[in-house]
DNA sequence: CGGGTGTCTTCC
DNA sequence: GGAAGACACCCG
């Protein structure tokens, strides 16, 4: 009777969160419960002692969402790491993040589950791990993205600029690779003492007691398609190339690249605990530096700026509002490119008309 | 793009 | 009276 407790837990906690059919978890649970009677034989009695009622619980599962996947760490009330895969056709679409809200994962338990209030007034931003903004092909995808076991304590201006930029790399990426891989997670590293002496030391914030981590990391896995039309047919194999890098959680100016913060795989996996993509074929070790294939170049302040000055154009509700951002472009010297140009008169024309309509009634 | 604020309405 | 959503506004 104990062993089908056992079983019934662990058979729970690998469903929960994730996308599987009545049928095929019908047909789980029959493949485990034959094993378990199987093994049950073979178990020493000591170790059946042990865990008669069963071994502690880390809630550490793989849990699936509709367009990333992450591990929950129960203490630190963030996720340990979250995945994603993005491509060209994935970042295309329209989910606005305006519609969405902050808040606590339903899948996640009570007790071990951050909240909002958690947050707010900490001195921290609440930042994603998978962005919203890989997610604009779908508004489920880009709620889900909204849960609190996506987010850690971020600095603003990290989460803002840097960060920010970084996230932006990755989608530009999709653009010259087939296909990208990104891993995200919250550090918490040691510092070094005078004394030599090495120490863990990260804030807690909230009634929930979240963990604001030193560091966040990711890595970046991207492939593009071995073209061939062999006799192989199917055979499908990709050239592949990773990054790992690793940022402290705060401000991070525009003269630092992002191959400052490059580390090693190894260094990163001893870091975390983790490690990264295990079924890569060859050892993943020896893959191409991303940064030696592709720029690993963030936008600098120039482009950043211009970035942001178009969504700014782009979402102005009043004519005040768009000379103001175009004012704030001039004020920092920089000079309006033809695409902001464009963006600009397209939308000065819109609301020159909206303004007309509202005075003289069609 | 990444994050915030306050105010209004709606509804139970 | 509080919760929840829509909206306008603010910052880097």
């Amino acid at each position: 009777m104990a062993a089908n407790v056992k079983l019934f837990r662990f058979v729970g906690g690998f469903v929960l969160g994730a996308a599987v059919s009545t049928g095929s978890c019908v047909a789980v649970i029959k493949l485990y419960k034959e094993d378990a009677e199987d093994q049950r034989e073979k178990v020493p009695q000591a170790q059946q002692d042990i865990g008669r009622y069963g071994f502690p619980l880390t809630g550490a599962e793989i849990r699936y969402y509709a367009n990333h996947t992450l591990s929950y760490d129960q203490a630190r009330k963030t996720p340990r790491w979250v995945a994603e895969h993005l491509s060209h056709e994935k970042l295309l679409g329209k989910a606005d993040r305006k519609h969405c809200k902050f808040k606590p994962d339903p899948s996640i338990p009570e007790s071990f589950s951050a909240h909002n209030t958690d947050y707010l007034g900490s001195g921290w931003s609440r930042g994603h791990m998978a962005p919203a903004g890989d997610n604009k092909s779908s508004e489920q995808a880009m709620a889900e993205t909204f849960y609190l076991s996506n987010i850690v304590p971020q600095n603003y201006e990290n989460n803002a600029g840097f960060w920010n930029r970084l996230e932006m790399y990755c989608r530009d990426l999709a653009k010259r690779f087939d296909d990208v891989w990104v891993i995200s997670g919250p550090l918490s590293l040691p510092e070094e003492g005078e004394d030599g002496k090495k120490t863990v030391c990260y804030q807690l914030i909230g009634k929930d007691d979240v963990a604001v981590p030193t560091h966040l990391f990711k890595i970046i896995l991207a492939g593009k398609n071995k073209s061939f039309s062999g006799t192989l047919g199917n055979n499908q194999s990709e050239d592949l190339a990773v990054g790992a890098f690793v940022v402290p959680n705060q401000p991070i100016g525009f003269e630092r690249p992002l191959t400052d913060f490059q580390v090693s795989l190894s260094e990163l996996e001893k870091m975390s605990g983790l490690i990264f993509f295990p079924k890569v074929e060859q050892t993943i070790h020896s893959l191409p530096n991303l940064c030696e294939k592709d720029s690993c170049h963030l936008m600098d302040f120039k482009e950043f700026t211009l970035y942001l000055t178009g969504r700014k154009v782009g979402s102005a509700r009043t004519r005040t509002k768009l000379e103001k951002s175009m004012a704030e472009l001039k004020e920092k010297g920089i000079v309006p490119d033809d695409y902001l140009l464009r963006l600009y008169h397209e939308k000065k024309k819109e609301l020159e008309n909206k303004e007309q309509n509202l005075a003289h009634p069609p």
